[in-house]
This record gives structure tokens, C-alpha cells and sequence, in this order.
DNA sequence: CAAACAATGAAAAAACTTCTCATTATTATT
DNA sequence: AATAATAATGAGAAGTTTTTTCATTGTTTG
């Protein structure tokens, strides 16, 4: 996988940038919130503030490095941006979250978008439900 | 359309909620947050506080009066519930909301969910782009 | 290596929501 | 219509999440 330019992106090349970053590459299939990041940087003895982790978050995310997710939970929780769009599923028992894909709804996405005239530039789509393990308990 | 009996879903007939229920009914094409409501009641000459507002519209949704949608500003916005279920696509200028509904989706979240082994409850689905009207400016 | 400027940490503040508690209102029952 | 039981309310405090401010530090470009 390609390594992330961040100079390329017009960002300086700092340590908290790449502390970050390294946490988000060490938790791939997570969707971690600010507070998860930045505890995770206190745990690697790190001295990152969390106004800090707020703002390259930010930065991140308007570079297209990562993706904000807003799930019903009241706070936003991050992934890297893996290349292949998927959308999440969620379990309101345990909190489980899964991937899927389907090309039939990504393609009436846009087919619905081009009717109503909007140019799309970005979609969530969540399906909450009870998981399977959770289900049987 | 059928008015809504607070008594039969087990919730006390108050002048707080009457008045909540007024506003949302008012602005049945509107999206709006618990402080848009609260400041239409002071507006109103109402004196309701925040607090309850809040209250209501949890036990609103509770109750399914209402639906709950977490579009990506940070804070819950509220829109009765008005029978048919409907998706919505947003302007990301000028923040216009438009609904749709589209039975292919609908089904594929159905199969999507049956396949990962998931009891779907409820999903969301925000689409975002630019509106015709901001196309042109 | 220095100057220009952006990024940082810490704390304060802002924004949104929930909680506490004393008071008031609603309801079912007289 | 009055009462008792109980739930709902308003006000403010407090809890969460996120942003802002500002003095200091770090990065980059030439």
C-alpha cells in the first residue's frame, strides 16, 4: 500500500501528523473517535494534546486521507480511506461494526442524485440491527 | 391525517408536549433541531424550557412520533413521522434537504442485512452533493 | 542557518445534551 | 369536584464532544 505523502497534501511533515496517522494505520479495521486516538497516543507515551488530535483529524479528513463517520452515538469516529468505498452495518446491542458493499445501491445512488439534480460527492448509508451473536443471547 | 393521541402511547397530555407537537406539525417539511424548537416556542410566547424540549423528543422518538437523523453538523435534528418511510439527499452549500424513497434500495438493505445475519431495526441513508440551484452560482 | 510562517499544547470556551431536584401538573380514583 | 399518587416540569448545574485562543515551538524554504 502506498505510504502517505503527507508534504504532497500540503501538510507539514510533523510528529503528531505521523503519530496519528501510525495509529490509524496500527487500527485499520477500527472506527476510532478522537478520545480513542488520543488515549492511544498517551498509552505509546506520546505528548500529543488532544486539541491537537481534533485538528489533524480535521486536516486529514478534508485531504481525503480518512473518512468521519457519524454514527448514532453522538460523536464522529475515523477510518484510513482503504481506496474501495464501503458502507457500515451496526449492531445497537454490542456495537459491532461491519463492511459491505453493493454495486445495485451505490448505482441507484447516483441514479437517484442525477434525477433530483444534484452532483453528488458523498453518501452514508448505516443499517442498524441486532447481529447475529447478539440475537441468540 | 390522524392526530396524535399522547394518552394511548402512555405519555401524559402536557402543555409542553402539545406545544412541541404543534411546532413539528407546522414544519412537517422542515428538519429541525432541539433549539430551533425550543427558540420557535419562546417565539411563540411559550414558556417551555430547553430541558424539556430534550425530554420530549427522546420520548417522541421513543415513541415513535418522530424520527431522529444525525445529518453531519454535530447535532440531532427532528421531522415527524410521517407514515412512509423516506431517505434524504442534502446540499452541502446551502444545506437544502430533499427526500426520496427508492424500493431498490430498500429491498438490497433488506437481502444485505439477511446475508450478514443482522435483524435490521432501522437504517440511514444521507446523500450529499451539490443542489441544481448551487450548481449555478 | 535564518527568516517566515505554520503547528502545537494547554486551557478556556463553545456547542450540544443530560441530570438533579424542588415544584407543579396530570391522572385515576373517590 | 376533590384527593392522592405519581409523573412532568423549569432552572441551573454538570457532562460530553469539539473548537478556539494564544504564547511557544517546530518545519520549511531559500
Amino acid at each position: 500500500m502506498g505510504k502517505i505523502d503527507l508534504k504532497k497534501l500540503g501538510l507539514k511533515v510533523t510528529l503528531p501528523r505521523l503519530k496519528v496517522l501510525a495509529i490509524l494505520e496500527r487500527n485499520q479495521r477500527e472506527h476510532l473517535s478522537a478520545e480513542d486516538i488520543y488515549k492511544a497516543l498517551l498509552e505509546s507515551g506520546e505528548d500529543v494534546g488532544l486539541a491537537t488530535v481534533y485538528r489533524v483529524l480535521t486536516q486529514f479528513e478534508q485531504a481525503d486521507i480518512l473518512n468521519r463517520h457519524h454514527f448514532a452515538e453522538g460523536h464522529s469516529v475515523f477510518e484510513l480511506n482503504q481506496g474501495e468505498h464501503h458502507d457500515h452495518i451496526l449492531c445497537v446491542k454490542c456495537g459491532e461494526v461491519d463492511e459491505f458493499t453493493d454495486e445495485v445501491i451505490e448505482a441507484r445512488q447516483d441514479a437517484i442524485a442525477k434525477e433530483m439534480g444534484f452532483e453528488i460527492t458523498h453518501h452514508s448509508l448505516y443499517l442498524y440491527g441486532i447481529c447475529s451473536a447478539c440475537q441468540k443471547k
